[in-house]
DNA sequence: CCTCGGTTGTTGACATGTGAATCATACGCG
DNA sequence: CGCGTATGATTCACATGTCAACAACCGAGG
């Protein structure tokens, strides 16, 4: 084992194994969740996120750019899923009055109770799919690992 | 605490938590490392995984079912990838002699050039963002939170 | 007022993903 | 052999994602 006493520049068969074990158990977990999402409530990922943030928002609206950087979006993306959501009538798109380059984002009523008819579900998903696989010490060691992360990201400080 | 006594149907605020954590985290290492990849070698994350299993197949072919299969894509996914790939020049189809309605996916010279000159930039980005974020401790604890979750929706065994 | 740089949101071209429908072929069985 | 069904692969329609270009508008400075 000549190279064990090197840094070495690429990870070990461990360590390649624990990295895709990560990277495609978390996918599976996801799509799975997501379809449950999507059988109970006819929602996407999509859908939900941008119906959680506006829900909570000031007056059920807001604007189209302060939305997509709460979630995170390209603004691009977010044009596009908006477009599809006002198609089904979960939200609906006005003019802004304080600035006529922008527009608001509002909530419909429809999409107020298609997004509240959505979280019960959606939270047991959670629970039975991702929750109910691990023993709260697995949890809480996966929450440290997403931080370290995170940290060695640095997506917490100035991001 | 009244709740407290009972099975609770959702996760609590900290379960939550970790699942956010957990499934925002892995989305985020996931680009990040698709994006080195892709800016190392020209090749997306798909296209890695198809060049990985081809080159490591029998004569550097497979027929396009049992790829699709090892890989665990949907048919139709891999046919579109398989398209843009083989536009590209890093695959070939060619007609099944043993069966005429399948076919054998080949990898051309230029696609295992591709493939070989990506892995080393692969696995080095892998660790870099991956690996090097974490102790050995939480490296094996995420590997048996994976095992745990993948037991959990019963991927092990039949499928 | 008017120009110019920055912002807002949309659009276009494309890559990527899913599911249903389709088409040709293969194969068991009478 | 010939029929019915299963299988291999593609195709379609669509949802979802990225990035670059764009049009319209804002606001500061001259």
């Amino acid at each position: 084992m000549e190279n064990s006493r090197r840094r070495r520049p690429v990870p070990t068969h461990e360590e390649l194994a624990a990295w895709r074990a990560f990277i495609e158990t978390s996918e599976i977990v996801r799509a799975r969740i997501e379809a449950r999402l999507h059988e109970d409530s006819g929602l996407s990922g999509g859908d939900y996120r941008v119906l959680l943030a506006l829900s909570e928002a000031d007056g059920r609206a807001m604007r189209s750019s302060e939305l997509a950087a709460h979630i995170e979006w390209e603004r691009s993306r977010l044009s596009g899923h908006l477009g599809r959501m006002e198609r089904r009538g979960l939200v609906r798109r006005e003019p802004c009055a304080e600035d006529a380059r922008g527009s608001r984002v509002v909530l419909t009523d429809s999409g107020d109770r298609a997004f509240h008819a959505s979280t019960l579900p959606h939270l047991r998903a959670v629970k039975e799919v991702f929750v109910d696989a691990l023993t709260p010490e697995q949890l809480d060691h996966l929450r440290d690992a997403a931080a370290a992360m995170r940290r060695h990201l640095r997506l917490d400080d100035g991001h």
